[in-house]
DNA sequence: CCTTGACTATAGAGTAACTCTATACTTTAT
DNA sequence: ATAAAGTATAGAGTTACTCTATAGTCAAGG
C-alpha cells in the first residue's frame, strides 16, 4: 500500500530498532546506512521499511562482521552477493556457536572442579572411583628441564589447536609411579588434556580406585605430596598402580599467591 | 614435580596462548594478568601454569566480559567468587548461544527468500501451495496515515522483543482483500512476523493455494500490483480468498535504489 | 500567536581493547 | 665478537561506539 509518508525521525527510528541516535548519525556518516530522506535543514527521516534493512546490518555487526566490511558489501551490493554474504556468514556463525558451546562446557566443568575441591579440601586422603578417561597426552622427557617442559607444552597445544579450538581449561600431569619412587634426577611425565573427540585420544587413563589428596602450596609441597601419598598407601596396605595424576585444582583465579594454589593428586590403586 | 624453573619469556608465552606480545604488556599494565616473575632489567617471565589461568581470562573476554570486570573480580578473587562468576557467565553464555542460533536461522531464511525471489522474478504470476503459518500480527488502522503506521510498528516490535530477541528479518503486511477492492480512503492491514513460538502467535495464515507475483518498484507499483492480481484472478476464473500477503522480497540490501525493491504479493484462493 | 519543552543537528572528546610503529636495550646463536 | 632475534617503553592509530556541548527546529498549550 502507499507508505511514502511513513517517515520517522532519527530519535524514533533509534528507539524502534534499539540503538542510540548517535549510532544512526555514525552509520550515516560512514556511508553504511542512510535515512531514506533528508530535509533541507538537515533533519533525517527514515522509512519504516528500513527497519528490516537495519536489522540485518545490525545482526551482521552482532555476529562480528566489521562495519567496514558491511559497507564494502553495500558499495557493491546485488541480490547474488547478498545471498553469498548471508550463507558465508551463517556458516561462520555456525562454527562460532560450536566454539561457544564448547567454552560453556569447559566453564561448567571448571566450576565443578572448583566446587568439588572446596568441598573436600580439608578431608585428607580419600579413595575415589573414577571411570576411564580419554586423554591427549604429550611426553615430557625431563620435568626438571625448562626447555623440554616448554617444548612439550608447545607441541601439546599445537595438536590441541589443530582439531579443536582449545576445548578445556583443565590439564595436568600424568606421572608414572616408578619415576617418583626411584628419586632420580630425571623425571619424565605426560602432559594431558581430557578430550571428548575419540580421534584425538592417544591414551586412556584406566578407571578404578584412586587414592586422592589435595595439597596446598607451591611446587615443593606438591613434591612432598607425591611422597606422602606413597607412604600413606603403604601404611594402609594399598597396592599401588601404575600412575599418578596431578591436577591444578585451584589456581591463580581463586587465589592471588602461588603458595595458595591447590593441587589434586590421584594415585591409581590395584585391586587387592 | 619441580617446575619453578619453567619460566618463559613474553614472546614465547604469547605464541603459546595465541595472542600478541603487546596484549600481554597491556594486560600487565591493566593489572589483569601479570607475569610470575620480572627480572631486574624489566624482562617478564611467565610460568607454564599460567597458561590455564590465561585461557580462562581469555575465554571470559571472548564471551564478552569486559576486561575491567574481570580485573574487578580478580581484585577480590576467592574460590567461591570464582565459582559464582563461572556459573553466572556460563548461564549468560547459554542465552547468548540461543540468540545466535536464532540469528543463524533468520539469516538462512533471508537467504532462501532472496534466492527464491531471484529464481522466479521473471516468471509472472504463479500458483503456489503454502502450508499454514503462525503469525504475530498487529493491526494498522490506516495504512495511509504515518502515525498509525508507526504506532503499529512500535507495538509490534515491543511485543516481539518482550519474549524473543527479534528472531526474524522477515515481516510484511497482511491486507484483507475487501480493503483493496473497495478502493476506500482508509486502508487497514496487519503487520506480521512469522513466529515459531506458538505462545506468541495471534493469527494463523491459512494454508492452501495462493496466486503469487513479484513486483519491482516503489509503493505505487505495489499498489498497481494489488489491482493487477485481482484482474488476473478474474480473468483466470480463480475464486479469490480473504487475504493478500505483501512481503518485501528484495530490499535495500540487494539494491541501492528504492525503485529497485521487489515485493512479493500472495493472494489466497478458494478451492473451486 | 507565542512561548516552552522536547526534539534535531554538528563537532569534538573520551572509551575499550586492542594493533602498529619507533626507538633503544639485551640475549642467543654462530 | 658480532649479527640476528628478542625484549622493553612510549606513543599514535583503529573500531565502534558513548557522551558532552552548543546551537538550531518543531509542535502543543495558554
Amino acid at each position: 500500500m502507499v507508505k511514502q509518508s511513513a517517515y520517522i525521525t532519527t530519535g524514533r527510528f533509534a528507539r524502534l530498532v534499539g540503538v542510540s541516535k548517535h549510532t544512526l548519525f555514525f552509520y550515516d556518516e560512514k556511508g553504511l546506512f542512510k535515512p531514506a530522506y533528508v530535509k533541507e535543514n538537515g533533519y533525517r527521516y527514515y522509512s519504516l521499511k528500513q527497519v528490516e534493512t537495519f536489522s540485518v546490518i545490525s545482526a551482521l555487526k552482532e555476529i562480528g562482521v566489521p562495519l567496514n566490511n558491511i559497507r564494502d558489501f553495500l558499495d557493491n551490493r546485488s541480490p547474488e552477493r547478498f545471498s553469498q554474504l548471508l550463507s558465508k556468514e551463517a556458516n561462520a556463525l555456525q562454527k562460532k556457536i560450536a566454539r561457544l558451546n564448547r567454552l560453556e562446557q569447559a566453564m561448567r566443568e571448571k566450576k565443578r572442579v572448583t566446587d568439588e575441591t572446596l568441598a573436600s579440601l580439608s578431608s585428607g586422603f580419600q579413595i575415589e572411583s573414577f571411570s576411564a578417561r580419554h586423554m591427549l597426552t604429550t611426553r615430557i622427557d625431563n620435568v626438571l628441564d625448562t626447555r623440554s617442559y616448554y617444548q612439550a607444552y608447545t607441541t601439546h597445544y599445537a595438536s590441541l589447536d589443530k582439531k579443536t579450538a582449545q576445548t578445556t581449561f583443565l590439564e595436568g600431569l600424568i606421572v608414572p609411579v616408578e619415576e617418583v619412587s626411584q628419586e632420580s634426577e630425571n623425571y619424565s611425565g605426560f602432559l594431558y588434556t581430557e578430550v571428548s573427540d575419540q580421534s584425538l585420544c592417544n591414551f586412556i587413563l584406566p578407571g578404578g580406585q584412586y587414592l586422592t589428596g589435595y595439597f596446598k602450596g607451591g611446587d615443593d609441597d606438591v613434591l612432598k605430596g607425591y611422597a606422602s601419598m606413597l607412604v600413606h598407601a603403604e601404611k594402609e596396605q594399598l597396592i599401588v598402580g601404575s600412575h599418578f595424576v596431578e591436577d591444578l585444582a585451584l589456581d591463580e583465579l581463586s587465589f592471588k599467591k602461588y603458595d595458595d594454589y591447590v593441587y589434586k593428586l590421584s594415585l591409581l590403586l590395584k585391586e587387592s
